[in-house]
DNA sequence: TCATTAAATGAATAAATATTCATTTAAATT
DNA sequence: AATTTAAATGAATATTTATTCATTTAATGA
């Protein structure tokens, strides 16, 4: 019996996420990704369903992927800033170098394929950073905030770094890595 | 003669807007806009010539709409502090109180509809904020980091502010507003 | 009041798109 | 090499959605 290519999976979910970067999750179709993909339209039915189910497979496949990555690396033992610059930092990276998965996450967060469970994983997915957060207000190195809007702080800074590198075609250098993280820090610190 | 109802062209607006903060761009159809208008699929193109018509006229409406409240009450000859939280708050309260619109600007930004020019448009909003950034680096009251990465970091903190406010249903008291404008300015600041 | 004119309607049609399926292809096993 | 099995194909079909248009409605002015 012929088995299945198992690379076509990774195959269409590129091509899916090359489509909605550039039309965005409105300007894809079935036949757009097939064509992408180099494969028949039908092909797209033996691993998927139907079109709900690519995209919400997909999505938990981004989702999946952003969580290990944002803390590789990670010691919990190590001193709070390391640490804290760690994660930021690898949020930054993977943001940017993941871009079309970043696209694609925040346009399905509003559409009709995300629903309110599947909303709510993301949540969970942060849950060490709200660890750290916390330790680090114990600790007594950041501003007694709730962690909530620590948070947010951070993400929008993160998430703003990588759009505009992205949009505008930034190189982003270490030493401007450094100099956001400056500003990130000096606001949140004690 | 029977005149057109000037009313008309607003309530397909808002009917829009409604319809993309449920089911997304992806999600909205000419029926779905009409229903929600109250009105026949056909008067909507008494009004708008086709579908990308109607998206791409809202948009604009949307980004002149915007860049008039951000500067509310501006007085260039205040204090730079005073100018520059009247103009955070600004973009933190609109952006909250017309959040549909910021998401159906946000999902356009990568859409079939909006077109490289269009995109640009959007730019020349920030023009007098950038100018203000200028004068706070001039007056040495905050860093002296690329105007482009300063605003990047201000942008970053309101959009996620106002996301997580509607997200999350919380309410914007003074004091949270405050203390996310500490740590807004404690991040520029020099 | 009546005639005129354009708005408004919504069913009908056209166009786009998702999905199916009869057929072909190719890997694996005998 | 022949047989089996499922993948792959892509044209055909089903479905959804955009757009049109013959008809009705209502505001205006003669």
């Amino acid at each position: 019996m012929k088995p299945r290519d198992e690379n076509k999976i990774d195959q269409i979910y590129q091509a899916t996420l090359k489509q909605v970067k550039a039309n965005g999750l409105a300007g894809i179709t079935m036949q757009s990704v097939a064509r992408e993909a180099n494969i028949a339209t039908g092909t797209l039915y033996i691993y998927f369903k139907n079109k709900e189910a690519l995209i919400l497979s997909l999505y938990h496949v981004c989702v999946k992927n952003s969580a290990g990555v944002y803390f590789k690396n990670y010691d919990p033992k190590a001193p709070f800033k390391v640490s804290f610059y760690l994660i930021w930092s690898n949020m930054v990276q993977h943001r940017i170098s993941s871009f079309t998965e970043s696209i694609f996450m925040e346009q399905c967060y509003h559409s009709p394929f995300i629903d309110e469970d599947t909303r709510k994983t993301l949540k969970k997915m942060f849950e060490p950073l709200m660890n750290l957060i916390k330790r680090g207000k114990e600790e007594r190195l950041i501003k007694d905030i709730d962690t909530f809007w620590l948070i947010a702080f951070l993400i929008g800074t993160v998430n703003e770094i990588a759009k505009r590198t992205i949009y505008f075609n930034k190189k982003l250098t270490t030493e401007i890595l450094n100099t956001n993280f400056q500003m990130c820090w000096d606001g949140i610190k004690a």
